[in-house]
DNA sequence: TATGAATGAGATTTCATTCAT
DNA sequence: CATGAATGAAATCTCATTCAT
């Protein structure tokens, strides 16, 4: 009579704990010993499961990006309003880039030249907010209700508003003597659309 | 009969070489073997003058930040007006954010915590562009040609306009298709000064 | 409804595949894991039926020298003319040494000084072959139609024409650039025979 | 004040004691740290000289063709009186093949299909032995003095009646209870040639 | 019998570091 | 300063064997 929770199986077990490992060690730091044992289980197991150190980081890999993309699909394409268009991409990327075991193995990778994440992780840009936010962008610069600016160099700026923080809050909250980083990070979107709106639109 | 050119000491090549693997590698990644031969050198000499892996990691660091210290030094705390500085500001992170060796150990610090990176570019940071940013946009909130927002939130986002596609150039340039990469590095500082003093400034 | 050709068991499914991973690789080479998965079962199943690799090795080599020992008592020992005795006899090496899949297991059981082998096999070769071509030698000079030789050196001369190119086939067909392999097979005894009685007999 | 022979570097240990590990074991069953042991070296130096277990094996089997091929240039090539021709060769092969290290790794290369040596070995047989033989036989042939026979299978025949006592000494040795060894030895040549002459010659 | 997962011992290889010269 | 060789600890990976079901 084992509940859901205690029945982890042992490849996900194990997923569990390289993710830690990767995340705070790198590819090259980790170590295969200290993975199994975080996991509670036989080094052999993992090479049973995942074949090699290289793969069973890829298949961590894999699995983030799946679970962006799988986010994405989900939103923000429906939507039509230009500030609604940009609080809402603002929100996601608060959400979901918040990962703080995630972050790291992002860092690095991008380090890395990281051909893999580079290649899936820009072209789920590209498809997703890079497309949307350009014709969103280009539309209203057309329709007058926004300056004339080059909408790439203002895509630019918006990614960078939102990721930066996410992706170097220990750096940042140290910076900028962030204390109340819950109450900081909860307001960040709507204060980034506030001065991106602001910034872009006509007077 | 050398010039100081040729002259190269075998502690710099040692250094360059082991710049260059650390960018490519990490730490954790790095191979004292590989370093010796990009150097030229035999692999003893470099313990001989650095004495461990670590050392000379720490080395190489400290080398980067009074790098980034020296520069910052010389300028912007002399200027006045808020979009002067901002500018400048901008244009100093361009040109010294560039280093495309450095981007990745940079990366990789954050990701580990790097505690010392931690510490030694976070107080750098503090005590000079936030600070400056902190007293121009508080003062002009209160002389009422800044609108009343968060400063700390207002130079986050400056910083990430800034920074994020520094650092992230490979992957940003993918993903908004940009070609003329270059063109586009230059005009980035006025574009950024232009959409943030626009934002931020009361109409 | 199978048929007996179908409905092959476990047992012999691995032994198939067992005789032939030990065959392409050797003992110390062979791969419980890939005989598994060449025999289709699980590999548990090795270990229930055979309790290890070694011993499952073990039956195979002496299935092998049954078989050999199984042909060997059908036939030349009824025989009673010298020549027909070694015609025969190379008729039979040829025809039982040409298995391409126990050919390299022998010759790696010799390697091994294959005590095990060593053993059986030469005790079969002893008590049936060697006996009988050394009485059929002596016989005959003592009558005066061999000239007055070393039975042994001409013992070991006739086993090694038949035998070395039967087990260095591959090798004796690349330097005797020989392309027709099987009609070359199939005059191998006869012109072994007539060489050696030639060699032998009183003029 | 060492000799020569204490002064053994350390790669040639290593050579001496794998080429024992590999005679024993093969390939496959070679344990690395029974080669470091046997040596007296660390196990690290064998990486450090031949990089891998393979390439160490490739090192052994390349140095034993290297010494037939070297052996054999020295002679044979300028001799003219076929029987003189064939007893050579006969001493050529009981001298070189003898060797009780080399004998088991030979076979097993030969059991593996063994590419390397089936190329190098087969090339300095087809280039050296074969052809003088193939020259010696048809040429006689032609003249009368050899009778009418397929020189392949003659040949085939000669390098048996030499190889397979060599290689397989251990085994024929039990077969035929040879107990002076060292005798039977030195006589071997001379036993074939005899037998291999009046065989092949017209009467 | 049959299976997929698990185990433990050990094999190969790597690598930072040091030594002798 | 400089070098090639050496060392020892540890890292990755393998594999025969067994277990639970």
């Amino acid at each position: 009579m084992e509940n859901k929770q205690d029945k982890k199986n042992t490849a996900s077990l194990i997923l569990e704990a390289a993710t830690e490992e990767f995340s705070k060690f790198g590819l090259a730091g980790a170590r295969i010993d200290r993975i199994a044992k975080l996991a509670g289980v036989n080094k052999a197991m993992i090479y049973y499961h995942f074949q090699s150190k290289e793969k069973l980081y890829q298949t961590i890999i894999e699995q983030f990006v799946d679970k962006l993309r799988h986010f994405f699909k989900e939103r923000i394409v429906l939507l039509d309003n230009p500030e609604e268009i940009f609080l809402n991409l603002s929100e996601f990327y608060n959400s979901h880039f918040a990962n703080p075991t995630f972050i790291p193995i992002l860092l690095r990778e991008i380090a890395s030249g990281g051909d893999m994440i580079k290649k899936t992780f820009a072209e789920f840009m590209a498809e997703g907010p890079a497309h949307k936010l350009k014709a969103v962008i280009e539309n209203s610069v057309e329709q007058g209700s926004f300056r004339n600016i080059d909408s790439r160099q203002a895509i630019a700026s918006f990614i960078g508003m939102n990721l930066f923080y996410l992706i170097m809050s220990p750096l940042v909250n140290n910076i900028l003597e962030i204390k109340d980083e819950k109450d900081f990070r909860e307001k960040r979107p709507e204060a980034i659309v506030d001065l991106f709106f602001n910034g872009i639109k006509t007077k």
